[in-house]
DNA sequence: CGAGATTATGACAGTCACTGACAGTTGACA
DNA sequence: TGTCAACTGTCAGTGACTGTCATAATCTCG
């Protein structure tokens, strides 16, 4: 029930790209209806009360199908969370290179940020994802598993990071330590984004930034003290 | 089967500290044992190839039973790491007030190590441990469960910090932002161990350490100057 | 257009983690 | 020794998955 078929039926004779067969246009449509249903579910009554059933009776298909189409139920909440990942990692790699790691993966975030509406929206309505996201932080399942999911997204930066740099992620430690700690304060953040009222990309942007802004002072030596020392301060960013 | 209760029963009648009565030793007996048995099911066999049954089958008591001693089945991975994060959250609290917060971290670390054989070997061989943990870094579901504890721990560790600093985890971002980098570190630490050969806590040892050494220069503007500081070398330990 | 090859789907059976309810045992304690 | 409370086993039930097989819907090609 979104763009992407709708766009793909009313495009299918003109469009030289793509005009996938009515199988191929029903399977979108059932998994986009699943999609939506699962979410809907979700959000509303909570992801552990929500059976699968429950799912596939709202789209009317048998829960078997429901399984055909994802592994299981948290896949389905994690399904519109892999675009904003890979939407992140393509930022991340158009980065230009003369850009420090740290800052480059900063304005990718950011940068990556800016088009994120659109891109969620090819699926599903933006306020529905943020309320999924809240979702995921708030239920205890989905958090872990959405933290396994961003440890080997982790991995993915530290090798697009360390291309940049033209070093080996399994000679030099740099890269996985500066996503690592980089995705420490993310997940940080999002924490933090998700326990607030305040549900929008913009409050998060905020959010985000202060954080970053911090890893260098928190850092420092002493707290007390203001902070000196270039390398101390990645980035030089002593906001707050 | 292990030196707890062996212990107790020895010490029951002399010491003046503890005498739990026969139930509360059997009750003791047969947690220790239906851990044991599935700790050491779960690393010759696979995790998800261990059903329920077969612990307690083990153990010989009721499916039942195995669900009063432990909430799930992902619980029995994790009783031991409950000793050795608590071990370690009491090692950060220890450390001297006039420490830098990052140095206390990694200070209490290593020192919470020093004595962390001891610790395990309270409950179960360190061996088993060891094999344990590798576990838990090569199968999905418990690598995601290990991951949302960590950040339970994360907050409180962030709460130790703060107050250390005089400072309120809510108000200042510091505490959080060094921790939650700290943390990223170690998990990416842990993560390499369990994908290496040499098992043994040394080994363990040396991988953080000099990962913890790369904060600084990882964080650092320019990756292609010579960085300065003694912070650089991180004692060789580069290999996969 | 129609027959046969593909492929999605439904119906059914089965496994496994987990939970609630109830009854039978066993250690605690007067 | 007998009563009470805590343990335990048995049984039944739910919900997430998975395998299998028959059916029905597309697709392909003559």
């Amino acid at each position: 029930m979104r763009t992407r078929q709708q766009a793909a039926e009313a495009a299918e004779p003109a469009g030289a790209a793509a005009r996938p067969g009515l199988r191929e246009r029903k399977k979108q449509r059932t998994r986009d209806a699943l999609l939506h249903a699962a979410l809907e579910l979700f959000t509303t009554q909570g992801y552990e009360q929500t059976t699968v059933d429950e799912i596939a009776a709202a789209v009317d298909v048998s829960q078997r199908t429901f399984f055909r189409y994802f592994a299981n139920k948290e896949e389905t909440t994690f399904a519109v969370q892999d675009m904003v990942e890979s939407h992140f990692v393509a930022a991340v790699r158009e980065r230009p290179a003369h850009e420090a790691p740290l800052d480059a993966l900063r304005r990718a975030l950011l940068d990556s940020w800016d088009t994120l509406g659109e891109v969620i929206e090819e699926v599903i309505p933006v306020e529905l994802h943020m309320r999924t996201y809240q979702l995921i932080e708030s239920t205890p399942t989905l958090l872990a598993a959405h933290l396994r999911r961003s440890s080997e997204l982790e991995e993915e930066v530290a090798r697009v990071i360390a291309e940049r740099e033209g070093l080996d992620v399994d000679t030099d430690p740099r890269p996985r330590v500066v996503v690592a700690a980089f995705s420490g304060v993310m997940r940080l953040t999002g924490r933090l984004w998700g326990a607030g009222e305040d549900t929008s990309i913009e409050s998060m942007r905020r959010v985000t930034e202060s954080y970053l802004d911090q890893i260098g002072p928190a850092l420092a030596e002493d707290w007390n003290r203001r902070c000196r020392g270039p390398e101390r301060d990645g980035s030089g960013v002593h906001a707050l």
